[in-house]
RNA sequence: GGGCCCGUAGUGGAAUGGUUAACACGUCGCUCUCACACAGCGAAGAUUCGCGGUUCGAUCCCGCGCGGGCCCACCA
């Protein structure tokens, strides 16, 4: 099978079409003869399709997969798909409107199939050598079941708890958030100075939201505050003559507002920390949409909290209480989703308890190894600042069921039994309980991190092949996003350790984001986003791929760069002319052949240096160096290969007559080996590019099932690199020599003379052929040419 | 406020405790030489952010400063 003429697409679909039906990629159950290199894939949120940071980040552990392969591994690559997000609920009730939730479900998933179809062909065409055999979604009742037998582990171990406890609430969605669904917004708003009454003189305090005032339960100030210090009162009376404690805390910032503090339950965060550390009554302030509830005499039930604000400081105003406001910049946490701002609100969710064990995740995390290393500091961070545990449940649809009865009555919740997973109560919403009482089966959803972050188990078929598990798990590796340590790696780290006492995978590789070319954030705003889509069909997967590689340092965002997606097609380009050249030149020569030909000195250097270049870039492959290994590759095919050494064979393969059929033979086994082998070293960066020209020398093997190169320790060469490096410099110089001249290359030196520091009989064949130097001068001594 | 990362030719970016600091894109010449003009050959272009320190020697190590970026926290 001749090389092709022009690499493109259709290259690529041929190979891609090859791979699936040779089950090049498949994983090996049976065969215990090679180790196991599992990968935890991240299943990419189902959001119809991949961006640029999707193809960077899956084109690093595709590199891996296939470089382990290559190394003798058995690899367990499966890829599967996170489905169930608040997403995909706005898009399909903005597409068919609000439906009952089964029929929501139903169309939801629907939705989400075409969705994985476009994305998992975007992945192909990118060359992914996923096994797709082993692809999963977390919106399947197996998947359910994994996730559902988890979390009844867990509660087993006293991990989860049902609680009344503040949570992150979005009014407009009515559903609890966890701290990671929201972002900050800052904003300008008022602040009020407001005069409270302590022990009949007026005491001011500063607040923003006035409305929660009715929520009043302690009055708060600094106990190094020389102006509230000695004050030896310890009660306050609020403006509505509510008596509150005063109560010193050291939290209190002096320098904000009057240094007194009204503390609510729930304004913010910082009120619920004071709730708790002086246990303060709690008065629920708003309800779930956001609306005044408990305003008792001031009669502001209902309203939501901007009227009811407006209200209350007309009646402060009215009252002389209100003594000034002022404009200040804020800043506000936001559901990430809507936009609208959070408040805490009192709620009976779902807990796992982190708080607890965050020493033994981050014991868990240093167990793994990290690349790039600093990016466990990421997760300590925030495992050491997490405060409180981590809420589960979410008032959402489209997600797996916790499986848990609710007795109504008395609020007690009954695990489900294993027997009745997967859980799922469009089935069977109530049963009757142990005590004869009627249980309605939990309506909460889980929060879509408690679906992915058990992918080494599921991958694993935890619980019940133990053999399996056994094999694949912990992962070999988990490749992901920097930007989600803190949650996926966190919480993955978290549960898998706490269900099996094992990290869940030996090494994490960290990747980072890519920018516009401008070195801002990809967005549909900005409309500087880059469609993978586009670039597949302006320059190729395999352009792709070595842009992916190139773009360099792990875990940090680079933009993305068109110069690179050029560089890498030139030099796709590049090798197809060379491996065309070769093929040509090998036509009438059987590579299996040993190397008994005496090779020349030429020879013995381009074999030296690709000796040189397989233990660099196996070195880099081994530490994810990919940018190293890429561009050690194309640096020595394209400028030692190239430029000289198939300059140097020319005229042996064209002209045997007169430089010798042995010779010739030498230079196409020389030839032959460095750009297949160059081809190999390519092959997990490459894998179409590779596949084309070694199956055109090998027709029927894959190169991807070829054994990775080894150095060849003895082909090292110094004396060889010395004397090439000479010729080089030598050709070099007549190449400028004649550029000086605006002669063209192939004209005709008629006289040089050369001193060298060692004998050039070895060399002076290419000084003649290549640099086309008729009579060399030559004498031993110093580095010198000069031409006539 | 805390943590982390970074500052190298016009641009993007490697590498290194030690001779002229890669490579690519771009620029400027020359060449369509039988693999390749998506090319070849050559040229120009850098006080490696600043200041100190360690060292025989620093772009690289340390400190400070200046300037970017990311993550986290955040004041009622």
């Amino acid at each position: 099978m001749p090389i092709c003429d022009r690499y493109g697409r259709s290259v690529e679909e041929k190979w891609q079409e090859w791979w699936e039906k040779s089950g090049t990629y498949n994983f090996s159950e049976s065969d215990a003869s090679k180790p196991v290199y599992s990968i935890d894939t991240p299943p990419p949120f189902t959001s119809g399709e991949l961006h640029m940071g999707h193809v960077l980040s899956y084109s690093y552990f595709d590199f891996v997969a296939r470089y382990k392969r290559m190394r003798g591994y058995n690899v367990y690559y499966p890829q599967g798909w996170d489905c169930q997000g608040f997403p995909t609920e706005v898009k399909v009730e903005s597409k068919y409107g609000r439906k009952p939730p089964k029929e929501f479900r139903q169309l939801c998933a629907k939705w989400t199939e075409e969705f994985i179809a476009k994305m998992r062909a975007q992945m192909k065409a990118l060359g992914f050598s996923a096994d797709w055999r082993y692809e999963y979604r977390t919106m399947d009742p197996s998947y359910h079941k994994k996730v559902q037998l988890s979390i009844l582990e867990m509660h087993k171990k006293g991990l989860i708890y049902r609680s009344e406890h503040p949570v992150y609430w979005c009014t407009n969605c009515v559903s609890a958030l966890a701290k990671t669904d929201t972002e900050d917004v800052s904003r300008e708003t008022e602040l009020h100075y407001v005069s409270f009454s302590l022990g009949g003189k007026p005491l001011l305090i500063a607040t923003t939201r006035p409305e929660l005032m009715h929520a009043c339960v302690a009055v708060a100030y600094n106990p190094s505050d020389e102006r509230y210090a000695k004050l030896g009162e310890t009660k306050v009376e609020t403006a509505f003559g509510k008596q509150v404690p005063l109560i010193p805390d050291s939290d209190v910032d002096k320098e904000f507002g009057t240094g007194v503090v009204m503390v609510c339950t729930f304004g913010d965060k910082q009120d619920i920390i004071w709730m708790y550390k002086h246990k303060l009554p709690v008065i629920r302030a708003i309800d779930e949409h956001g609306r005044l509830i408990n305003t008792g005499e001031m009669g502001l039930d209902g309203l939501k909290c901007g009227e009811a604000r407006a209200k209350i400081l007309e009646r402060l105003k009215a009252e002389g209480k209100l003594v000034k406001s002022a404009k200040i910049q804020q800043v506000v946490k936001v559901h990430d989703r809507c936009k609208k701002p959070v408040e805490f609100l009192l709620s009976m969710q779902w807990f796992a308890k982190i708080t607890e064990k965050s020493e033994e995740i981050i014991d868990y995390a240093k167990k793994i190894k990290w690349t790039p290393s600093f990016g466990i500091q990421y997760l300590i961070d925030w495992a050491r600042y997490v405060e409180w545990d981590w809420v589960i449940s979410r008032q959402r649809v489209f997600g797996t069921p916790l499986p848990f009865w609710i007795d109504q009555k008395t609020g007690k919740a009954y695990p489900a039994e294993e027997s009745e997973l997967p859980f799922n109560p469009d089935l069977r919403p109530t049963k009757i309980g142990p005590d004869g009482q009627i249980l309605h089966a939990e309506s909460s959803t889980c929060d879509c991190w408690v679906d992915s972050s058990i992918t080494p188990l599921v991958i694993g078929r935890w619980p019940e092949d133990k053999a399996f598990l056994s094999r694949v798990y912990p992962a070999s590796l988990r490749p992901q996003g920097v930007e989600i340590v803190r949650t996926w790696a966190f919480y993955t780290i978290y549960r898998c350790s706490q269900l099996t006492s094992q990290a869940p995978f030996k090494e994490i590789l960290l990747n980072g984001n890519v920018l516009a070319p401008d070195g801002k954030k990809m967005s549909k705003s900005l409309g500087n986003i880059i469609s993978p889509d586009k670039l597949l069909t302006d320059y190729s997967a395999d352009a792709i791929r070595q842009w992916a590689a190139l773009s360099g340092a792990m875990a940090k965002d680079r933009p993305f760069s068109y110069q690179d997606m050029q560089y890498s097609k030139s030099f796709i380009n590049k090798v197809v002319n060379a491996a065309k050249l070769v093929e040509k030149a090998c036509a009438d020569f059987d590579g299996s052949e040993a190397p008994r030909f005496s090779l020349r000195m030429v020879d013995r250097w381009i074999l030296s240096r690709l000796s040189g270049i397989v233990s660099k870039a196996t070195e880099s492959f081994e530490g994810f160096q990919f940018h190293q290994a890429i561009k050690i590759v194309q640096d020595f095919f394209w400028h030692e290969f190239c430029d000289f050494y198939l300059e140097y064979a020319k005229h042996r393969i064209y002209q045997p007559e007169i430089y010798g059929h042995e010779s010739k033979r030498a230079a196409q086994y020389a030839m032959r080996r460095v750009l297949l082998e160059c081809c190999q070293l390519l092959a997990p960066i490459t894998p179409h590019l590779s596949e084309e020209i070694w199956q055109s020398f090998r027709p029927g093997q894959s190169i991807h099932l070829s054994s990775w190169p080894e150095s060849k320790s003895h082909e090292a060469d110094p004396e060889a690199e010395e004397q090439v490096e000479f010729l080089n410099w030598v050709v070099s110089q007549a190449r400028q020599h004649k550029a000086d001249r605006k002669q063209p290359l192939n004209s005709e030196i008629s006289h040089a003379s050369i001193s060298a520091p060692f004998p050039i009989s070895d060399i002076e064949e290419e000084i003649h052929a290549t640099a086309r130097i008729k009579v060399i001068n030559y004498a031993l001594g110093s580095k010198s040419v000069s031409f006539a």
